[in-house]
This record gives structure tokens, C-alpha cells and sequence, in this order.
DNA sequence: TCATCAAAGTGTATTTTTCACACTAAAATT
DNA sequence: AATTTTAGTGTGAAAAATACACTTTGATGA
């Protein structure tokens, strides 16, 4: 019959959250209270149980480490070189995810000094191979932004049109204009205007709008393409 | 100090082959010789050893399995299912790679009854999860070939245009103008034309091209982004 | 050798999309 | 009442995408 190897290598998920607080990208590190790296920020990660998906395992990691739920989550690559840890020979299947920052004070759970939103233009030093990871995360988010609306996954359920601008620059480094921005986006008929604006700003309140999902799913069904 | 889980999942690794014969895109499958699945057409994989990485574990497979060697290959997605193997917890890393079907000469390795190149269009019935990691390939190889130059991978070194438009239109299933094509690919200036023609063809002989890797590279640098 | 067949190769006009650009309106603050 | 700050809005020019048809060439076979 089948043979495999008798040693196995461990498996183990990282997670890669990021989050926009209306002007920078910004990432969830946690600060390691043990060997290796002790002191050190790395991703939140853990093993991947027996009876689970990684996919579920990221997601109860997100729970376990950082005190997330419920928040887009898509696979991101799997990283096995054979000395990523210093321990033993894990390979990792990484996630990311996308959070709202005001959606979740933060927790720090257990073998952790603390969680920390830091902006991905002036990250600490990372423990494992945990800068790689992050690099090839930021690198997809760039790229999946243009094509598919996961920005929305960084706002509140609602938010202004500059917010959402304003989301866009960070992520893609560079400056758009305002009117052609609106104009293409509320052309494309995913955003629904709110009967309801900020209050108490110094300045003419803006609408909220919020990202229509079902009008996403019966544009694609007909062949839309999202393309910023 | 740290636990883990004593029990741990096998790792294993299955490669999607795409090929292209000059009109359809197809896929290399292997007809298993042993149960599970016995007489059945699946994915060439096998299992990641402790002392490789799984994209070497990847290149072993295609090598060993159907006589592949140094061919494009990138990472896909991980499949983490509980019970996509019958005999016990499996996850595996999958791969896919883009091949000239005339460069090789298949060969059936241990344990398949034969190799085989197959249509995507009409696969037979496949093992395990296998349909679900080909669909996700096709999907992915749809997507890529807009935006990165790899369907000359598929082709021979030397190819005509109309071969490259062929091959186009077998993977984005639908027709393209001739001369738009050929203006805008000819314009990026990735193409080198060779002084060879085709020959004994009972019509007009056409150029002979070849995709200029290193042009490639310095555009690139130069912020120039492929997109077809 | 002449006619036939099949695909190679080539340019222009139209439509669509993208891009650049500047002022008035509104809300709170002094 | 004046100031500050951002919201909100349209047009014209440039670039890119699209639609479209005929001539050339090489082998085949009547």
C-alpha cells in the first residue's frame, strides 16, 4: 500500500491582518513573551489542529490571539523553506485579513506582551520569515484592490467617498483625483448613498455611502467586472 | 515550552499541468494504478519530504511521475479538507505548470497505468478533490495570462503569431481580432522576430518569433505592466 | 504551369475610456 | 461676520480600444 515518510513536518497557519485607521495601512503585530524571538513582533500564528481546515484554524487564531471574529480572510500562500523555524521543520499556510481598526479593541492573548496596530511604512523588525510573509501580503492587497471591491473590508459599513479615496492612496501609494474617482465609482452602481452625513466635522458633512453586496453579486452574475 | 498536537497531518503536493497542442488547452493526467481510486485519472503528487521544500517537492513529482523537468511552475493553493483523502488526513500544497505538450515525451511512472494529455474541456472523472484543485487552476491560469506574459510557456521556444493567438483564445474562450492582436503585442516589443520561417506549411509561410525574456526584465523595471 | 486553397500580413476611421483641471457650497470655529 | 476646511460637481482633450477587408505568398493538384 501507500508509504510516506515516517517524520512529518509540523503545520502551522500566520496571519496577516491588516487595517486602515483613515490615513495609513497598518498592520497587527503581537509582541512575543518566549524563545525564539522572545521580545520580538511577529504575525499571529499557531499550529493547525488535526480536526481543522487551515482556514479555520487562521480564523480561530485571529480569535485566540488578537480577539477578531468575523472578518474577510483569504489564503495566502504557503510557506515551507525548511529552516523558516528555529525549532523544527513548519510549514505555514498564511492568511490574510482585513478588519476595520475601530471594529475591535485589541487583545493580547496568550505567550504575547502585547497587540499593536503598526503602519506598514515603518514596520519593527519581525521574528521567522515573518517580514517575507508580510511583504507578499501587501504586494497582493495592492493587487487584489484593483480588481475586486475587498476595500470596503478596511472601512465601517459606512463611510464618505473621501474615506474610501483616502483608503485607496494608502494602498496603492499614489494620488487620485477626486472627481474622477467619484465618477467612476458611483458609475459602477455598488454604493449606496445613505439618508445620513457626519456630524459635528468643521467643514460641510459629507454623505455616508455603503458597499451594496447584492447589487455586487447580480452585476457579476451578468458579467461585471470590478476594476478600479 | 512550546506543544503541539502529537498527531499531525501528512503533507503532500499535486501538480495541475496545463498543455497546449496548437488548438486546445489540456491537461496531464495519470491513470492510477493502485486503490484508492484505482483506474482512475487523477493529478501526479505525492508526498513532501521532510528535507525539501514543497515547491522542490512539486518539481520532484514532475519529474519522477511524468518526466518533467525545468518548466514553469508556481503555487496555487493549499486544500486543507478534512477528508479529501479516504485513507487519512492529507493536506496538500498545490502546484501548476505550463508545458510545450511537443517538448516531452510522457512517461508513466510508479503506480499509473499510463499518463496522458486530456482536453480541459472533456476530463474524464478524477480522484480525491482533484476536480476542485483543476477548476481553481483554470481559473487562476484565466486571470494570469491577462496580466503576466506566461502563456509563452506553452508554446516552443519559437512560435508564429497565430500560434500565440490560438493559444489566447483556447484559454480566455473567446475570439480575438487578428490585427489588433498583433499590434498590441508587437507594440509592447517583448516579441523578437527570427529569420526563420515556417516550412512545407501549403500556404504563406509565417515568422517564426520568440518572447524576449531579458526585454521583458528591463521593462519591468522601467514600471511597464503586461496586460493583454 | 496554371488555378486553387489557406493562412499571412497589413492600416484607418470610429467609439470609448481615461485624464487633467477649478470653482462654489456648507458646516463649524474664531 | 469672517475664516477655515472639505464636499461636491462637468467639460474638453488625449489616448486606447475596437471594428473591419483586401492583397500576398507558398504549396497542392488538376
Amino acid at each position: 500500500m501507500y508509504h510516506y515518510e515516517y517524520e512529518r513536518p509540523a503545520l502551522a497557519t500566520d496571519c496577516v491582518i491588516f487595517g486602515f485607521d483613515g490615513a495609513e495601512l497598518k498592520l497587527l503585530l503581537l509582541q512575543r513573551e518566549k524563545a525564539p524571538f522572545r521580545d520580538t513582533w511577529a504575525l499571529p500564528g499557531g499550529f493547525v489542529y488535526m480536526h481543522e481546515t487551515t482556514e479555520a484554524a487562521a480564523k480561530r487564531i485571529l480569535l485566540e490571539k488578537a480577539g477578531i471574529r468575523n472578518v474577510f480572510i483569504e489564503q495566502l500562500y504557503t510557506f515551507s523553506e525548511i529552516d523558516r523555524d528555529p525549532r523544527e521543520r513548519i510549514v505555514s499556510v498564511a492568511y490574510f485579513a482585513l478588519v476595520s481598526t475601530t471594529q475591535f479593541r485589541l487583545i493580547a492573548g496568550r505567550d504575547t506582551i502585547q497587540a499593536g496596530w503598526h503602519p506598514i511604512s515603518a514596520l519593527p523588525q519581525l521574528g521567522f520569515d515573518h517580514r517575507n510573509i508580510v511583504s507578499l501580503a501587501v504586494d497582493r492587497l495592492r493587487g487584489k484592490v484593483r480588481y475586486q471591491p475587498v476595500g470596503f473590508e478596511l472601512l465601517d459599513e459606512k463611510f464618505t467617498l473621501s474615506q474610501l479615496q483616502a483608503l485607496y492612496e494608502a494602498i496603492l501609494q499614489n494620488p487620485v483625483d477626486k472627481r474622477n474617482f467619484r465618477k467612476k465609482l458611483l458609475g459602477m452602481g455598488l454604493l449606496k448613498q445613505l439618508d445620513e452625513k457626519e456630524q459635528n466635522v468643521p467643514r460641510k458633512a459629507a454623505f455616508y455611502y455603503s458597499f451594496d453586496k447584492k447589487a455586487y453579486k447580480e452585476l457579476t452574475k451578468k458579467g461585471f467586472h470590478f476594476e478600479l
